[in-house]
DNA sequence: CGAACTGTTGATGATCGTCAACTGTAGTGG
DNA sequence: CCACTACAGTTGACGATCATCAACAGTTCG
């Protein structure tokens, strides 16, 4: 057998974080299965590929700006952010990575990290070799082009954020990216009955909304006022996922996009 | 010989419009080989590839959204736009392209387009099928590398256009952009002596800065107004490169990212 | 000459940011 | 056990930025 990943569905289902005894490939390997089937061989290679993971504790740097990484980092639990400072110390959070996820994959081909990379939350982090990993792309063609659809999708979604930003209220872009992070973490096994660990700072939202805080906070109170959802102790809680979706005007195609690689 | 790129250099650093008989792919070979350098033998490859261009008048899809294309755009000579349209009627623009640019390269694994490709000014385009493009990725792996660095390239910009929308001034957003615009047409020889033909209306900026129109048309104004820019009968010049990278806090490195691909 | 488009200006109000204070909670050390 | 601190969340007041509505000017084009 490859991969425990068909086995402990219930046991992932029910619980809210990633089953610890599973390999650290399981998530990233639900995720590319999303998009194209994947044969034996191919999971067996992205097992072996990917280390033993390492705990990065919250607010700290998974990659910093600057850094010319030798290694690309996958996100094996836990929240991550890619996020840029300014001069005058604002902070603008571009992209926010679920389990499964490669957080720098593109440092593959960019030599130098152009912004940063920050914990969340409590993560676990594989750090997986540029040279083991230019060397799968090569003898895998077909994975090479999943990665390269993964960083696709990354683009996908930096357009829709540009949307929600320039065009959409602040409640139609936070009820967005509630959206959002709902089907991402669905695809991976995450969100039972629309329920999901997410316990960020309302001023990490903040960055990731290009909002104020207060702000921020009053927004938040607004849906929860339209009994849109829960946010308590860290988890999250869609109390009425079409609701949610239409004020957002949500429409996921842009996640997965129906891709085909092979 | 190759290519004709090499040859008509000061002919088109004095011209304000790519020279119409150069091949289709001169400026794409220009900006491939900023990023690294190409062998006769691809650039013979890729002067193959292109086939002659057609034209798009000003304000026509290149792309509809929802299509499924089975080539990719290179745009030839002209401004094109990636965009969002909205419910109520909003649009919003995610990209900008530029000469030598292929404007839905990740189509080529995307399947369905989440999002239109408009013409901002009369194009040339050259739309080379999916298949050619495939075969080339496999016969020449430094071009595919060189492919997907592209779009990695693509979504460092998405990135930084994110910083701009949700963190700058709308001043600092536009300088930035006119900042950024400049780098790329530099690349292609497009922008001598800080000078570049940028017919747009205020209105398309005012969808690629997500601010209204009249706000764009007052800001544009303090721009002038500081002696930054002209911008006339479809002609920008940046008089005063320093002071407008200053205000606009702009850093380049996103931009090429000094990758190294081979 | 009129129609259509682009740019410009003024007036007004909504959205959102900033400043500041206060609450609740968890942890820390005496 | 009780200060004391640190941090996340909440609320009020005020002002800056930006959107909207409307009118007008300049250009191009048929």
């Amino acid at each position: 057998m490859a991969f425990s990943v068909e086995r402990p569905i219930e046991a992932l289902r029910q619980s809210l974080v990633v089953d610890p005894d599973a390999p650290p490939s399981s998530a990233l390997v639900l995720k590319l299965r999303r998009r194209d089937s994947l044969s034996l061989e191919e999971e067996k290679s992205l097992e072996a590929l990917i280390p033993p993971p390492g705990n990065v504790s919250r607010t700290t740097d998974i990659v910093s700006e600057g850094h010319r990484p030798t290694s690309s980092a996958l996100l094996v639990d836990g929240f991550a952010a890619r996020y840029k400072v300014l001069d005058h110390g604002g902070r603008q959070i571009t992209a926010v990575h679920v389990p499964g996820d490669f957080v720098d994959l593109h440092s593959l081909l960019l030599k130098e990290m152009d912004h940063g990379v920050v914990a969340l939350t409590d993560c676990r982090v594989s750090r997986v070799p540029h040279d083991r990993l230019r060397h799968l792309t090569e003898t895998h063609p077909h994975l090479a082009r999943l990665f390269w659809l993964s960083t696709l999708i990354d683009g996908s979604i930096h357009r829709e954020w540009l949307v929600n930003m320039g065009r959409r209220t602040a409640q139609a872009h936070m009820a967005n990216f509630f959206c959002e992070i709902y089907c991402l973490l669905e695809i991976v096994w995450l969100a039972p009955d629309f329920e999901f660990f997410f316990p960020i700072t309302q001023n990490d939202l903040a960055d990731i909304l290009g909002l104020s805080l207060v702000h921020v906070n009053r927004t938040l109170q607004e849906l929860r006022a339209a009994d849109l959802l829960e946010w308590r102790g860290g988890k999250l809680k869609i109390l009425n996922w079409n609701a949610l979706r239409k004020i957002a005007e949500f429409d996921g195609t842009y996640l997965q996009l129906r891709a085909e690689p092979r």
